[in-house]
DNA sequence: CAAGAATCCTGAATGC
DNA sequence: TGCATTCAGGATTCTT
């Protein structure tokens, strides 16, 4: 499931094309990708694309945002989410074509965009008036968990007055941008808190701590160049090696890596949820520090 | 307004 | 072998 360390491999390795040429022509399946405001009306709006020169590739949270230009006209931008299932890749235009694949740009190089995405939770957006930072969702993300500034303190005050559990806290992305179940479990487990503990009871140095194995976490996953389950590669194709590193996500019934205990795994909310009995204990009605 | 549940989707894995 | 069921989960919408 591609989150912040994926959707980072897929920026860079999108910037190693340094696509340039105007775009051609835009292609876009009849079948509905992610719906809703944020992203109502693409499948026209996309089609404007056509004239543009691509630019930058800039990463927000789990959103790629990919710049465009033209002569005399202010930034457009073209803004991805892959969803759980999306991946994006540039290849020649008569690559044969993959199934699912949603949307395809054509740049006057003989060069070819295309998002795939088969089980269609991703979205596709393009704005010819740029501001997109300005406008949800990327104006509605929480702070950068890999920028300076990241600490347990702006952790805590972003999560103020919830009486949510931390694991759900850290999956908000108005909370903090990028982190999805993978990343949250293995980072709670860095940290040594149960994934269920109450936000409310969190002490600062147990916020702290959050933060550090969160950021820690993140970028492990970018050494690793992502977590590849089983869709995830980046736009030359490249899969990522992270799966072989994690320590408790996808590992209930496995042994905890430094106590040997067996690792648990339950159903929170819809979805699951892995920790070390040992390491991440049950705290009841009390403050964690 | 906040919190939790339901929703969208397909392919892989599992069960009988 | 084959068919039906379960599971995976990000963000949004709906319900309480």
């Amino acid at each position: 499931m591609p989150e912040l360390p994926e959707v980072e491999m897929v920026r860079r390795s999108l910037r190693r094309f340094r696509l340039r040429a105007p775009v051609t022509r835009v292609w876009r399946s009849r079948l509905a990708l992610r719906t809703g405001e944020a992203w109502s009306r693409s499948k026209e709006r996309v089609q404007r694309l056509k004239g543009w020169r691509p630019g930058e590739v800039d990463r927000r949270g789990k959103y790629l945002m990919m710049r465009f230009h033209r002569e005399e006209m202010a930034e457009s931008c073209l803004l991805l989410h892959l969803g759980m299932s999306g991946h994006v890749e540039v290849c020649h235009a008569n690559e044969a074509l993959e199934d699912h694949t949603h949307l395809r740009i054509f740049f006057d190089d003989d060069r070819e965009l295309r998002f795939v995405d088969p089980r269609r939770f991703g979205g596709v957006r393009f704005d010819a008036r740029g501001r997109i930072e300005g406008s949800h969702p990327i104006s509605s993300l929480g702070p950068e968990p890999l920028d300076r500034g990241f600490t347990g303190l702006l952790l805590a005050a972003q999560a103020k007055g919830s009486r949510r559990v931390i694991r759900d806290v850290l999956l908000d992305q108005r909370v903090v941008a990028g982190l999805g179940n993978i990343y949250v479990l293995e980072a709670l487990y860095e940290a040594g808190i149960h994934p269920a503990t109450k936000a409310s009871r969190l002490r600062a140095s147990a916020w702290e701590r959050i933060a550090t194995a969160s950021t820690g976490a993140l970028r492990r996953g970018i050494e690793n160049k992502g977590t590849t389950l089983q869709d995830y590669r980046d736009a030359s194709g490249a899969t990522g090696t992270h799966q072989h590193a994690l320590r408790v996500y996808g590992r209930g019934g496995d042994a905890c890596d430094r106590c040997g205990a067996t690792l648990d795994a339950w159903m929170m909310g819809n979805r699951t949820a892995v920790r070390c009995p040992a390491e991440q204990p049950v705290v009841r009605g009390r403050w964690v520090s």
